[in-house]
DNA sequence: GCCGTTTTCGGCCCGACTGTTTTCAGTCG
């Protein structure tokens, strides 16, 4: 069992415990454990073979000894016991926004619906016949908004990759702000996972700050890439943008904007923690501010800006990106944040596809290798690495490979030659070379005399188990020359996982061997994910953070990787192309002496 | 059921919204 399918089971639980009117901490405990499984990086099972289980947070006695039965025997019984309460349906009903455990249960029972097998469709024929408005407790509205709530759902599954979000609130924000001829609009800002940085995001909110709500609302409904305005209220607004998604404009004079801001950044988690740090200074927080107790009154202090909010509570301010309750409250209380890395930070981008044909199965980039020099040199870059696609292996010879990349060994040293030396520009010469199903590299050994370094991804085969994964990686990873292994887990967000593999052994090993994981920038890639990058740096492994640019303009989406570095909690220290061109290829065994 | 630089017992986040209600329960972020 993985961990999101444990995680599944204890909110299935919880879910049984409410219905049964148990302790509601009791199922909020449940919760919380079943969360804490989806938080975690290293599968659960492995914690309990190290005998660990009590070290994940939210997991005590009484759960430990449960999943230690789920482990050793398969099943809990007495999970399997208070589960029976439950029709199967209740689960596909939950996921209707607006429908929790206890409606869910209700229309399952009253509706006669417990199979799960579909139930939605059932669902949707009762309200449709007005068989749920004349159950008690139900009425008109509520029968409505269930219908509303499963089209919804169907639609809402899928949610946005980072990049894509990112880039329609910049829009909206340029646009808003072009048009603010009287400067109405103080501060505006992104929220929630958005302004967090998560891979994926639900909805996009903005916040404003601004003494004239009603002007900047009336300029937000025109947004011309709006479809359709869904409401235009005092403060807040909501359209429907001409892709689908959801945009939530919220706004606030510019005095208690700071609580705002740090309220709907979250994560719900985030600001559990603090409130309940709030709580036993005898203070309560919310989005208005803070309420602190005066002589038997509670009196609210407003906050300009989150600085003085995350002040007041005893903290240094966190970084959005940390902010999910994964100790990131814990570090503030002592102001032992970690500096993080930041795009000034980085000295080079080591992953790019240049328009030099390979001959490869993969696609070939659109820029040729002088133009990206020169939007490497733009973005104040001192080196960078062209990785083209390796020549596809089943229809070249030895020879012939060694001809192309003889030629690709050209052009960067036509560039690092014939530049004059004060620009302190170079050209790293690489390949990004596939790992066959065997391990073996997809180039001849002789190939190697051609390159600086070398890049070794998987494009084939990702459904091997974890053991032939593992050590077909770690086969592809010893050659001296590979330096890098490309976008780590091969996951592409909204269309498949990752494949398994065996992460302490990847870890030490590319500590040992002086190999370096990539954060892939790439906008479905976000690869490694932002939980295995903690771990990395956790076990001192270091990271490089590429675009896998396949066009000069892909450079620039360096920051979205560098946002996933972040997230995992990473310093300069942590990521080789922050150091100079000099200490790099020191670091790759290419120190060639003279003025290089 | 979990958790602890005031506690191994006694607590456990806050406010808004909504619909069906006669004073509130359920859901959401």
């Amino acid at each position: 069992m993985n961990n999101d399918q444990i995680a599944d089971l204890l909110e299935a639980v919880a879910a049984a415990y409410q219905i049964k009117g148990n302790n509601q901490f009791k199922v909020v405990a449940y919760q919380k454990a079943g969360l804490a499984m989806r938080r975690l990086a290293i599968e659960a099972r492995d914690f309990w073979e190290e005998g660990k289980l009590e070290e994940i947070p939210g997991v005590g006695i009484s759960i430990a000894a449960h999943l230690t039965e789920l482990f050793a025997k398969g099943k809990v019984p007495h999970f399997n016991k208070v589960l029976k309460i439950l029709p199967p349906s209740v689960f596909k009903f939950i996921k209707i926004p607006g429908v929790g455990v206890k409606i869910a249960y209700k229309l399952a029972n009253d509706l006669n619906i417990k199979e799960s097998l579909g139930a939605l469709t059932k669902l949707k024929k009762a309200a449709k016949k007005g068989k749920i408005a004349v159950l008690e407790g139900f009425g008109q509205q509520s029968e409505k908004e269930i219908l509303e709530g499963i089209k919804k759902l169907t639609r809402d599954q899928k949610r946005m990759t980072l990049p894509f979000a990112w880039e329609l609130a910049q829009k909206v924000i340029k646009y808003l702000n072009e048009k603010d001829e009287n400067k109405k609009i103080i501060k505006i800002e992104p929220l929630g996972s958005l302004r967090r940085m998560s891979a994926t995001v639900g909805d996009v909110d903005i916040a404003v700050a601004t003494d004239d709500p009603q002007k900047v609302i009336k300029r937000f409904i025109c947004f011309p890439e709006a479809k359709k305005v869904v409401v235009a209220g005092k403060n807040t607004a909501r359209v429907i943008h001409r892709s689908g998604e959801q945009i939530d404009l919220k706004t606030m004079k510019p005095e208690a904007f700071g609580a705002l801001l740090q309220h709907f950044t979250g994560s719900k988690d985030h600001n559990i923690h603090l409130r309940e740090i709030a709580q036993k200074k005898d203070l309560s927080v919310s989005e208005y501010g803070i309420k602190f107790k005066k002589k038997g009154r509670l009196q609210l202090k407003e906050y300009p800006d989150e600085q003085s909010f995350y002040h007041d509570l005893g903290l240094s301010w966190v970084p959005p990106e940390l902010r999910e309750d994964s100790g990131e409250i814990e570090a503030a209380l002592k102001n032992k944040l970690p500096v993080l890395i930041s795009q000034k930070d980085i000295k080079g981008d080591l992953h790019l596809h240049s328009s030099f044909p390979t001959q490869s199965s993969h696609d070939d980039g659109l820029s040729s290798a002088e133009d990206l020099v020169t939007k490497a040199q733009s973005l104040g870059y001192q080196y960078l690495g062209l990785t083209e696609h390796n020549p596809v292996y089943s229809q070249h010879n030895k020879k012939q490979v060694i001809q192309i990349l003889k030629r690709k060994k050209d052009i960067s040293d036509k560039i690092n030659y014939s530049r004059s030396n004060k620009l302190f520009f170079f050209v790293l010469n690489g390949l990004e070379i596939d790992i066959k199903r065997s391990g073996e590299l997809a180039v001849p050994e002789e190939a190697f005399a051609f390159l600086d370094f070398a890049i070794a991804s998987i494009h084939s085969s990702f459904k091997l188990n974890k053991k032939q994964m593992t050590k077909r990686v770690l086969l592809g990873l010893s050659h001296p020359k590979v330096k890098i292994l490309g976008h780590p887990t091969g996951r592409k967000i909204g269309q498949r996982d990752g494949y398994d593999l065996d992460w302490d052994q990847i870890f030490s090993f590319c500590k040992k061997n002086n190999k370096y994981l990539e954060v892939n920038s790439w906008f479905d890639r976000l690869d490694l994910p932002d939980l295995l990058i903690r771990d990395a740096v956790k076990n001192g492994v270091k990271m490089v953070i590429n675009t896998d640019a396949h066009a000069a303009r892909h450079m620039d989406n360096l920051k979205y990787g560098l946002s996933q570095a972040r997230r995992g909690w990473v310093t300069t220290d942590d990521i080789i192309n922050t150091l100079s061109y000099n200490k790099l290829i020191d670091l790759f065994g290419l120190k060639k002496g003279g003025e290089r």
